[in-house]
DNA sequence: CGCCTTCTTTGCGCTTGCGCAAAGAAGGCG
DNA sequence: CGCCTTCTTTGCGCAAGCGCAAAGAAGGCG
């Protein structure tokens, strides 16, 4: 399949740009160029100038923030047919406000981010996609924020596994899997906690028999009981 | 001044709006209908079909979320000039995702979501300030994020006063004064803990003279020094 | 002025979860 | 196969901050 015909048949599915017309699918596809980067690499960097928007091709990258000290946190998982990245579009002068590196090697559609913006002056029934896309950010933000200020640790780390387990997980025999390259330090960051406390809790409900780990592995064997967690009903 | 009058004049300083004609502000004033709620009464609730969408004339208001188990988290105060409760404008179904609480007798204009949304389609380049405030939320949600993740509380208060300092402070002769209807308990709540714990911060604040507290008052008496505990430097 | 409500402080005990160190798996690769 | 790296677990001690109760200000209002 050539570069075009593959950038076409992504950007159709992308759901931020599921108004556009194939005209407009087109147009968009002429203007991305592909970019491969490696494992751990990054598509950019935190307070980088917003010149590129991007659109994930395959493989995996993390959203994450670095905190001045060098602490890590992590906002959300890329996946092939997201869009990110597009600040850009929006204000011409805007920095990125946060990091994406990849997970495994991976590969994405970028675009330039005046071009975009030309495109939704143009063509603006397409702006309306990208604020949908915007405010579901927001909405999910301000319940992470809630969920951060008031909930304990081991609620965050059940609705880690959820989100994880909705997003990439494989529905096997024994339960669903998460079998990706998430360590508990991965998992400590997007739960806004220690990779020791991860390791910890994920002990004791093996022990319940509410999951089975491994080596940057896990399986929810009971994933209504996780849920439960989740949500802090358990209330001992 | 006609209730008109008053709207334009408003509509013309709201920063998402800067783009505006003069022609476009009329517009929009002419859909706006004005809505007074008590202190304490509520503009909306987290969940309500976003039908209207609102800007501050007069008075103040906070954007918090209620988690299910009852605990509030705050996520901004809104003043005059802002305009809030969007979402509706972008997608007819959305719901708030937060409510907003008046902190004292306030007043906003009202405007129907659905004509709003057909003002943005007609005259497009208002999007444009609509999405930089949505990415400009964003960005903000996500650095609050990281701080509630990686901070401990001392910083998270510090971060709070002067949130709060540079918003609605007062420079006075003995430094800066944050006077308003702000208990302990929501001080608590925009910093994600508990009001004694800010209780007790801000009583040892006091004894070593970085601050001056009064009910539901604090003077930042050495804001270097406040600004120092929030970035975390006087690391001990 | 005095009562009443609301806000604030403080003491005390205790839980949660962090920090570190050290040891134990699990792969990867030559 | 065996070494090396990376990931994970666990024990132990400790500090931060929560929860509660009770008492102490500060206003508000009749």
């Amino acid at each position: 399949m050539s570069n075009q015909a593959l950038f076409e048949s992504t950007i159709r599915h992308v759901a931020v740009l599921k108004a556009a017309s194939d005209e407009e699918v087109q147009l968009i596809a002429r203007m991305g160029i592909q970019r491969s980067i490696e494992d751990g690499a990054f598509f950019f960097m935190q307070g980088d100038p917003a010149e590129y928007l991007y659109i994930m091709l395959t493989g995996r990258a993390k959203l994450c923030q670095i905190a001045p000290d060098g602490q890590q946190v992590n906002l959300r998982t890329l996946n092939p047919k997201q869009l990110f990245g597009a600040v850009g579009a929006v204000d011409p002068q805007a920095t990125y406000p946060a990091c994406a590196q990849a997970l495994e090697d991976s590969s994405a559609i970028a675009i330039c981010s005046a071009e975009f913006r030309k495109l939704l002056e143009e063509h603006p029934h397409l702006s309306f996609g990208l604020m949908k896309l915007m405010t579901g950010y927001i909405s999910e933000m301000q319940n992470r924020y809630r969920e951060m200020a008031t909930e304990k640790v081991e609620q965050r780390i059940a609705r880690v596994l959820l989100r994880l387990a909705g997003q990439t997980g494989k529905r096997v025999e024994e339960g669903v899997l998460i079998e990706l390259s998430f360590s508990r330090q991965d998992l400590a960051e997007m739960a806004g906690t220690t990779l020791f406390t991860v390791s910890r809790v994920l002990s004791a409900w093996e022990k319940q028999k509410l999951i089975a780990t491994g080596r940057e592995r896990v399986m929810l064997t009971n994933p209504h009981a996780v849920m439960r967690l989740a949500e802090g009903l358990d209330e001992k």
